[in-house]
DNA sequence: AATAGACTAGACCGGTCTGTCTATTTCAGC
DNA sequence: GCTGAAATAGACAGACCGGTCTAGTCTATT
């Protein structure tokens, strides 16, 4: 807001294809809703991204920059190990509980983008090998071995696939209880 | 093959849509592609279904029952109600090794369908209600409570999005053990 | 043989999709 | 003020979407 309150057409664009791929699915928002939100021309678009799958792989990649700083600053608040690798599933708790919440953008992109080693493939795997080797991080902490992040990798995603189908967000709570149950398992 | 080996057109209508719904994706799968996969002409499948949305929700409920009977016959396969429980992840980890795999129709569905009550939308919410009905009802014959089927719900859920992520079919022996690890830590 | 109904083949409709093109406007730096 | 790059508006192309309609074939029953 110094010299300039609006930002430029690139930086519009990319945070209108991530709120909208987020609210309405990839497929579902077309190129002309992804302008009009955004306030840029189309040939703005077409001189700044090559295509639409340039477009989706740069909002994939902007969403995971934001979820990394959420998750770090989750790790951070906490410095009990335990209550650090327990804290991911309160933050999801409070994700699943956001209004517009329609389940994790990646998992969804990987359900609607069509098969093949695309580049938005790359970003989706990139962005969940992060988060297993965070999960990795946290759990090694705590004294457990490696088998216990792929365990709570799992509940991570299932939560998130749960609260997305049956629209209840405590079911964090139970994979919450879970991960503290298989972390007892593992340091006995 | 009795009288006729040509099966009617609404039978071959569910049977391509399941097929080409779970190979390629509902919103890529075309009406054009469906009826020639399916040898069906167009007036038919309208005949037979009010719309697109119609077929889609026949196709999930085809693809629910043959779930359903793949399911009993695992379960019927195991005595021991420990081994049924975790033949669960069994029965996934031989499913994700198949060579077409792409994840969960249903969840898959879930994802790139609109939001809203749409009966696609309450199919889904039936198929995986019952998937978590036998749960449960695995988890008590194993002498567990409830929560315990919640538990393995998630991982359920978490190996398959794990399997169609990374492509990987073992992440399913991983959720097999922590779901052993959390019925032992139940019924202690 | 006549008829009724199921099915096929394919043209056709309006709408939407991604992407290209031209022409105009805005605006910062000299 | 002038210039040139950047962005704008919006028409347009070509493909594909779901869905409708007409015309004709095939088969089974009467």
């Amino acid at each position: 807001m110094a010299t300039t309150d609006i930002k430029p057409p690139r930086e519009r664009l990319i945070e209108a294809a991530v709120r909208l791929f987020s609210e309405d699915g990839i497929r579902a928002t077309g190129i002309d809703r992804l302008l009009t939100e955004a306030g840029v021309a189309k040939m703005s678009l077409y001189k700044h991204f090559q295509s639409k799958d340039d477009l989706i792989v740069e909002a994939l990649r902007r969403k995971d920059e934001q979820f990394r700083e959420t998750f770090r600053a989750m790790v951070e608040t906490r410095h009990d190990p335990r209550a650090r690798l327990l804290g991911v599933f309160d933050a999801q708790e409070r994700w699943f509980g956001h209004p517009g919440f329609r389940g994790c953008l990646f998992l969804n992109a990987a359900a609607e983008l069509p098969e093949g080693g695309c580049p938005a493939r790359r970003a989706i795997a990139e962005h969940k090998s992060w988060v297993h080797g965070q999960l990795r991080d946290l759990a090694r902490e705590a004294g457990a071995g490696d088998g216990l992040a792929d365990q709570l990798m799992l509940l991570f995603e299932g939560a998130i696939m749960r609260a997305y189908v049956t629209g209840d967000p405590t079911v964090a709570r139970e994979a919450r209880k879970a991960a503290g149950l298989l972390l007892d398992a593992e340091s006995s």
